[in-house]
DNA sequence: TCTGGGGTCCTAGGACCC
DNA sequence: TCTGGGGTCCTAGGACCC
């Protein structure tokens, strides 16, 4: 049996833990640039805002339904999460945390009343967090996700559902019947696994519900769709085709990238730019211990302006031998924006990836006949890297982030800091866990 | 005027191998 | 007239997730 415990409007509901002026308002978290709204209050789904819907359309809200609005604070999130994980890990022996508001438990072997487990829980998180969750109980993880989506929706959706599923729903206990009626009651989309696209040309296909998914022939969808959607059906059938993974594989890519506050158009902006997030992206990837053998680089126009003539530049640079070094990333990233960059155009956003990435105890010997004599290095010279990306990190740890970074991130030719493409965001709440001086100040 | 950021997995097709 | 068969690896693109 697997539950899974997932934080009900987790970015709203940490706003709220900290600005009880939020409770019972309509509230939006918007994304970087305030540009889209990225999590919702149950009262702004009520005013009809859509996920990702971009702010200017229901800006109008502000005046006319006393919507309120507030910049994505990552790094309150962040902490916030980790609380909250920690709390529910002391109920089962094993978890996997699936995203930054969500864990699947493993209550494989249990026999006490799940229920009763899963509303203690619950009450422990709210106690020690401030943050409300829904728990759902299933015998595959696609189960318990579907369970889980019951038991924050029965309350909004009366005479549906069976009674008594609200906060806490154990499939466990329901009769075939009830299941059907649950499975009936709930569109395809809701289903973990089928997205926009394959939503659609379900429901085209005359399978609009989950039951009607569910009565659907295996091998027809896997013909029709993919072998992804084969084995939801399986798991919604009750087969378990996925395991719970509770020591997740160190990441395979590292992406930073952002749109820009507003356009760039000069060359010194971009390269500004991808230094930074190349110098960011390193520093991902020497917390996990690795080392990267490609990095890519992207820029591009916005895909939104139609009248902008549209122009993005993607390359991929193989490194002569995987790094974890920010000059090496800098580098090569800041050489392709020199050599690819064109003027007269508006570019909306950029971004660096590190690919090939492997760990930093298995990279590759070498026997390095063919290297031309200026990208041989003196030995020992190789050796002098580690400790000063060391030496970086940890005063950017102690001292906060950019205490000390590379000469050419962020700061132009003539030395002024330019950024004139950062991100906007006007609405940010403080970091009220993380940093000493934005902590809540108590007043008697 | 204004449209997020960071990931994963699967598939199809081409290059290449013997 | 007749034009192999079987395999691997890589990449781009598309789908999904939160």
């Amino acid at each position: 049996m697997f539950a899974l415990v997932d934080a009900n409007n987790m970015y709203v509901s940490c706003e709220r833990v900290f600005q009880p002026r939020l409770n019972g308002k309509p509230v939006v978290v918007l994304s970087s640039n305030d540009g889209a709204c990225i999590a919702r209050s149950n009262e702004a789904k009520e005013l009809g805002v859509k996920m990702a819907q971009p702010w200017f359309q229901v800006r109008h809200l502000e005046r006319s339904a006393g919507l309120i609005a507030v910049s994505a604070n990552f790094e309150l999130y962040g902490d916030m999460s980790s609380r909250m994980m920690a709390v529910e890990g002391r109920y089962a022996p094993r978890q996997e945390v699936y995203s930054i508001d969500e864990s699947f438990l493993d209550f494989t072997g249990v026999h006490s009343d799940l229920v009763a487990i899963g509303r203690d829980l619950r009450a422990a998180v709210l106690r020690e967090t401030g943050l409300p969750t829904s728990v759902g109980f299933g015998p595959t993880k696609t189960l318990a996700k579907l369970a889980n989506h019951v038991a924050k929706t029965a309350d909004r959706k009366p005479g549906s559902y069976p009674s008594g599923l609200a906060q806490v729903c154990n499939f466990g206990l329901l009769t075939q019947a009830e299941l059907d009626q649950v499975m009936a009651a709930t569109e395809v989309g809701a289903v973990w696994g089928v997205g926009r696209r394959i939503g659609a040309k379900l429901t085209e296909a005359g399978v609009r519900t989950v039951l009607d998914l569910v009565r659907c022939d295996a091998s027809m969808l896997r013909r029709q769709f993919s072998v992804v959607l084969q084995k939801t059906l399986l798991e919604l059938r009750g087969t378990s085709c996925m395991d719970l993974d509770d020591a997740p594989a160190a990441r395979q890519q590292i992406l930073v990238s952002r749109s820009f506050g507003k356009s760039v158009t000069e060359m010194a902006g971009i390269v500004e730019a991808v230094s930074e997030f190349a110098s960011r992206a390193a520093e991902k990837l020497r917390a996990q211990d690795s080392v990267a053998g490609a990095v890519n680089v992207f820029f591009l126009t916005s895909p939104f302006r139609s009248n902008d003539r549209p122009h993005s530049v993607s390359v991929t640079v193989p490194l002569v031998r995987p790094t974890s070094d920010s000059r090496h990333f800098v580098s090569a990233v800041a050489d392709v924006v020199r050599r690819e960059f064109r003027s007269g155009f508006n570019y909306a956003k950029a971004g660096v990836m590190l690919l090939d990435l492997q760990p930093a105890t298995q990279v590759q010997g070498e026997l390095d006949l063919f290297a031309a004599p200026d990208v041989q290095e003196p030995p020992g010279k190789d050796k002098a890297r580690p400790a000063l990306m060391a030496a970086v990190d940890a005063l950017n740890l102690r001292f906060g982030r950019d205490a000390v970074h590379l000469g050419n991130s962020s700061i132009a030719s003539n030395g002024h800091e330019v950024r004139s493409w950062s991100t906007k965001q006007e609405r940010r709440s403080p970091r009220f866990t993380t940093r000493w001086d934005e902590m809540p100040v108590v007043k008697a």
